[in-house]
DNA sequence: CTGAATGTATTGCTTGGCGATACGGCTGTA
DNA sequence: TACAGCCGTATCGCCAAGCAATACATTCAG
């Protein structure tokens, strides 16, 4: 299963830095570098790490050279290449347990988990995708364990799709047409129109629905955290099993538990 | 003893370039400008990052502008201050689904959900502590989620001593030294000749077991994944309430489970 | 009103970072 | 065995990128 686009501002070496004064070259090209594991699946070289990152060999030495001093790259344990470092985590505890949004979400989150057994998450609204922060495994989830930091498509996820119906439909017909939309299933609604009467339905129901669209024999119902301007900030998703559950029943068992939590997060903002 | 030739330069920016030519100061400050985090507990302003990653204002000026064009940090949501950026999350991803170590842990862990209905989690060795990197929640578990991220330190918790236990005792005296043994509760073992007796007793059990030493009421045994020159890479520990568990039957229930499959990783490397 | 924060903007000097280049050590292959 | 093509590492002289100092508009507390 492909990762959906993550923003990668990539050209941005040198056309910034004439405009803006303020802008640190090399801060931004340490920051590349860690990124160009973005669309890696094993360990880089460092040609790999030069290539991705956009700059040459000498800088991609200097700058890994820097960050593996501090932690944030090191070598693979088998000696073949560049992986990023474990000091990388301790950034992702601080984004997490500072975010206002995380820190009210995570008690409602963990309360939900007395009210049904299925898999629980919350993800952090960011644009063209969400980004997973929280989860509770439900009981028989063997398979695939979403790793956090993981993002989603907004178009084509429960949780996506309820962010986009917080947002005033322009504004989300403008997020879609920004997507290389991709077909993850045979079922992936992949036509504008078609997805923007999905949103339209899920403003009526208080509930996003997605059955198949991004993986084959799940259903998820999202519900969107919003803040008192209406501005959704993340999204409660709940997903189940297709073999155990008829889409009308989990949306009915689901919903309101989603909504009351997404209820209680979004008074706060 | 400053420089007269500079006279402005920190402690911290320079002691390093003077011996290394290819370190890039910019590239280190721009991580040290994000771990300013590390002790913050809100919203930090400009001088507050000047004044923790050890630069002045303008150079804080200067990297927090570049980071935050590229979304490694982001102005709180009511204005008053910055917080990490949610591109950090992306770095969590890619840090935890390189890790040779978390890919084949994750199956595993997921798997010893069926055999044990307490809290399990699979944290990666960093010396002086481990590193929260998955988790599987227990069905009671409402007060307190760790994060993704979390660190703990490795001489009074059981995935610690699981860890320091593979080490040789020379190598595992000298970490424990390295630390100011700090008391978490009134049962913290803070006497490191002690600490390394509870680490032979792990090594001879197989398992370290840890109680109320760093949360009160809560019982742990933890396991220590190992490569196969028996260096550890990281550790799996079950975790339960000692209102509904002795010590001993915690033991005997959960250490034979997550022994086997400690096993079953280490296995790998 | 004052004083001390905040974030933002500008500037001239100089040193930190640049990129070209070279090197020794592996690995696979011809 | 010799060669080609990677790998990571090391060196060096040039000059603009990054630096520190400074100034300023707001906001907030006392």
């Amino acid at each position: 299963m492909p990762d959906p686009k993550r923003p990668h501002s990539s050209v941005a070496s040198n056309f910034q830095a004439d405009a803006d004064r303020l802008f640190v070259r090399s801060a931004a090209r340490a920051i590349h570098v860690l990124s160009a594991f973005h669309d890696a699946d094993g360990p880089l070289s460092l040609s790999d790490i030069a290539t991705k990152a956009e700059i040459d060999r000498s800088a991609a030495q200097r700058l890994v050279h820097t960050l593996m001093t501090l932690g944030h790259i090191r070598r693979s344990p088998d000696d073949r290449g560049y992986l990023p470092g474990l000091r990388l985590l301790d950034h992702t505890h601080d984004t997490l347990r500072l975010d206002p949004v995380v820190q009210v979400a995570t008690p409602v989150i963990l309360e939900m988990r007395k009210s049904i057994a299925e898999r629980i998450d919350f993800s952090l609204y960011d644009e063209t995708r969400v980004i997973y922060a929280l989860r509770m495994q439900s009981k028989r989830e063997t398979f695939y364990a979403t790793l956090v930091g993981h993002s989603v498509p907004t178009y084509c996820t429960a949780g996506g799709r309820a962010t986009l119906c917080a947002l005033p439909p322009e504004e989300a017909h403008e997020i879609i047409n920004r997507f290389a939309l991709h077909s993850y299933t045979s079922y992936t609604n992949v036509d504008p129109d078609s997805i923007m009467n999905s949103l339209e339905q899920a403003r009526r129901d208080g509930f996003a629905q997605v059955q198949n669209e991004f993986v084959l024999g799940e259903v998820a119902i999202g519900v969107p955290v919003v803040n008192r301007q209406g501005r959704p900030l993340g999204a409660i998703h709940i997903a189940g099993s297709l073999s155990e559950w008829s889409a009308e029943d989990f949306a009915r068992r689901a919903a309101p538990i989603a909504q009351e939590a997404a209820r209680a997060i979004s008074g706060s903002f």
